[in-house]
RNA sequence: CGGGGCGUAGCGCAGCCUGGUAGCGCAUCUGGUUUGGGACCAGAGGGCCGCAAGUUCAAAUCUUGCCGCCCCGACCA
């Protein structure tokens, strides 16, 4: 892409009403725009990044097991009277009437629905265990929105909902998504920690919320050090035995404010104890039959008796965790996008978009890595070279390659790792080579 | 929802107290000089001063109501 021909409209000074750091670059830097209130317009920068965390999800979620598919935004009122939630969720949960008097909601969550979906669908045990997952938009009427996509009214979630025969089996189920986020965070370029957690109106007894660590965090947090650095489980096979990898976890402590237990985190020892500020990017539920009791969701069990299905759900805020990657990767010039979901991979600078080398040597580079696949957002305009090497530290791609004519004059160009702020020299063909071998 | 604050050019702000018909910096456009870390000079365009009502000869400025947004708190992926 030719930043000449893009549309990423940056803002040179903070927008007063930008309090934390990735709010104020993820405006600045042209990701988004607020709409009203803690609802945002995705601007094509931050809709790259979106999708590509989005994709990561996805991917995680199949190779657990997990299957796609895609609810409404809209549900009826009907379903969510069934389960006895209508009435008990309250003003965050936003009601709209069509034209013909009746009741719709803009889905705050999709339990009933996917309920419904499965009752309707499933009859018999062997029709299980079963993991459906949608990424769609939600809407919550926050008292108050805040932190921008941090805490937004409307944000993009992804959640699983899990069905099994018997409460063994949806243990099955939670330790798979357990893992499955472990896997997904990492590849965001997060280190996540899962913490023990209040199941709160969604009910529930196993919980878990799954931290980023990160200064500007909203929750206070309580943890091992050593749950920190705890590396990632890899090659997993989902059918396996899942549960030393959930053992290895839970056996050090870890816990939100609302759950935290002094005492018990006076016993690690003092060097190993770590209270922080967290992001909660993540948060799985086994509640058991509390949605297919009262929507009557049973299949017939092996016995022929009919069993209620025992259920779990699984979220992850997607749009957030655009917020979160910033908080948790960021300097004083802006935003240092983990190479997995930098919305390019390189930045191809030109320093004199009027010189004939210089623009020989862009095009030909620009031509070159494109065809090859690389994601390269070209600055083939005539801003000062101050002016770029500010824009693109402050949008924050993995790479610059700077070409100008200073350099060319020794027939090298330059590169920079934004992450490390290492440059280098080289001939074109070799940064060319750098980024398409290998790939 | 309780408490606090703010709405003036695309962004950041001044002017409001003490009414006289709008200004600064950045951005934008034109011309020139510059050109490897947010250049300089000269000129130009851009405003229902959040909306409505009221007071007044006269309202960005005073009064009332409404709307929007931000911050702190209680609540949450």
């Amino acid at each position: 892409m030719r930043v000449s021909r893009f549309f990423m409209p940056l803002l040179r000074e903070t927008p007063a009403e930008a309090q934390i750091v990735s709010h104020r670059y993820m405006l600045r830097a042209g990701l988004v725009r607020q709409a009203s209130a803690g609802i945002y317009s995705w601007l094509p920068l931050g809709h790259r990044v979106l999708r590509n965390i989005e994709q990561i999800v996805r991917e995680e979620q199949n190779r657990a097991g997990a299957v796609e598919l895609l609810m409404p935004t809209l549900q009826s009122a009907e379903l969510w009277r069934e389960s006895g939630r209508y009435d008990v969720y309250g003003k965050e949960m936003l009601r709209i009437k069509d034209r013909h008097d009746r009741d719709l909601l803009y889905g705050p969550t999709n339990e009933e629905l996917i309920t419904d979906i499965f009752r309707g669908a499933v009859r018999s045990y062997k029709d299980l265990p079963r993991i459906l997952y949608h990424i769609q938009w939600k809407f919550r009427d926050e008292i108050r929105p805040r932190f921008g996509v941090m805490r937004g009214r409307e944000f993009l979630m992804k959640d699983s909902y899990s069905f099994d025969v018997d409460a063994e089996g949806a243990r099955r189920a939670y330790y798979k998504m357990f893992v499955a986020y472990l896997k997904t965070f990492a590849r965001l370029g997060l280190k996540s920690v899962p913490m023990k957690a209040d199941a709160g109106p969604i009910g529930g007894e196993l919980s878990h919320e799954f931290i980023v660590l990160a200064e500007t965090g909203e929750s206070q947090v309580y943890c091992h050090k050593d749950l920190v650095d705890m590396p990632v489980p890899d090659n997993v096979d989902f059918e396996g035995d899942l549960e030393p990898y959930i053992r290895e976890r839970t056996s050090l402590y870890a816990a939100t404010d609302e759950k935290h237990d002094s005492e018990a985190f006076a016993k690690i020892p003092a060097d190993k104890q770590l209270a922080a500020r967290g992001i909660e990017v993540g948060h799985i539920f086994y509640f058991g039959t509390k949605y297919s009791k009262p929507l009557n969701a049973k299949v017939a069990g092996p016995k022929g008796d009919e069993v209620l299905v025992e259920m779990g759900s699984y979220g992850i805020g997607v749009s957030r965790l655009v917020g979160a990657i910033i908080e948790a990767s960021h300097d004083d010039a802006g935003i240092i996008w983990p190479e997995s979901v930098a919305p390019f991979r390189i930045g191809l600078i030109s320093l004199k978009a009027d010189d004939p080398k210089t623009r020989e040597v862009c095009d030909g580079l620009y031509q070159k890595l494109t065809a090859a696949g690389v994601e390269v957002l070209y600055d083939d305009t005539d801003e000062r070279a101050g002016t770029k090497f500010s824009m693109f530290d402050l949008i924050g791609l993995p790479w610059q390659i700077i070409v100008g004519p200073r350099g060319l004059a020794n027939g090298q160009v330059e590169i920079k790792n934004r992450k490390t702020g290492e440059r280098q020299n080289l001939s074109a063909e070799a940064a060319l080579n750098m980024f398409t071998s290998g790939k």
